[in-house]
DNA sequence: AGTTGACATTCCTCTTGCTGGAAGCTTTAG
DNA sequence: CTAAAGCTTCCAGCAAGAGGAATGTCAACT
């Protein structure tokens, strides 16, 4: 099958299969007389393992590692297991962080009048250096 | 006083402040004779700003929004306000797909035996088309 | 005076994960 | 036969700087 329609089963765009292809995160396809790639339900698989990975909020890196873990049958799985645990743990402090900061908006926009007067308690506390 | 001072004073990078003047986020610094950099309080003033601003979570961009406002005194504040109510919207927005993303992991690892084996819920998980 | 080391300058490349566009093929539909 | 759609490659750009090279300058020490 052509890239458009691996791209639309797969769920991913024609642009971002060759990029993975350019970035050797999938292996160059097979490519037909006329010069267009070809993809094999084979192909097919991995570009959706792809998508779901990545849609599941791997990296790219990452999910090359998985990838290699997916089409290597002799791997751990608990190798695949703490893959997915230290990114837990990644997506964990960022929560933290942007929930600080929430934290920090919300405290802001409460001391602001927000009203046509110039005075905003949110440009004094940017501005103070003894916040 | 030289970029370093002020970048120490702000806490910001000399990098940081040079790209700022380069994106025009800032206005040129007045140079002395022998070609450096030379920062005013009123400057520094502006820096601290937008290292307060950056670390709170705005992008460059919101930066350049609130600086604008920050400097003119004829804005009404609920101009700021509503700034800021946005970016919580942004923030919260994100908090919640990060969420979402946390669950799916956590589920993920939990149905992963991670022994030796090479069987895997997870990667069974990624690779199926009907999840 | 010379030298060393810590500053300063500009410019260029790299990062992440693509997306958009240009120029030029081929294939398909009318 | 022509026009549109689809394919190819390559180049540029987004965010927000970080890192480094090549070069210039300043202050201190000998």
């Amino acid at each position: 099958m052509n890239i458009s329609e691996a791209a639309r089963l797969s769920g991913l765009s024609t642009k971002t299969i060759r990029y993975y292809e350019s970035i050797a995160l999938i292996s160059a396809a097979v490519r037909n007389e006329n010069g267009y790639r070809d993809y094999s339900e084979r192909e097919l698989d991995t570009l959706r393992f792809l998508q779901r990975a990545r849609s599941t909020g791997f990296s790219v890196e990452e999910c090359r590692q998985l990838l290699d873990l997916y089409l290597n049958t002799g791997r751990q799985s608990s190798h695949v297991k703490s893959l997915v645990q230290e990114k837990i743990a990644r997506v964990e402090a960022q929560l933290e962080q942007l929930q600080a900061m929430r934290t920090t908006l919300a405290k802001l926009a409460e001391r602001c009048a927000g009203d046509e007067g110039p005075h905003c308690a949110i440009l004094d506390e940017l501005a103070d250096n003894e916040n």
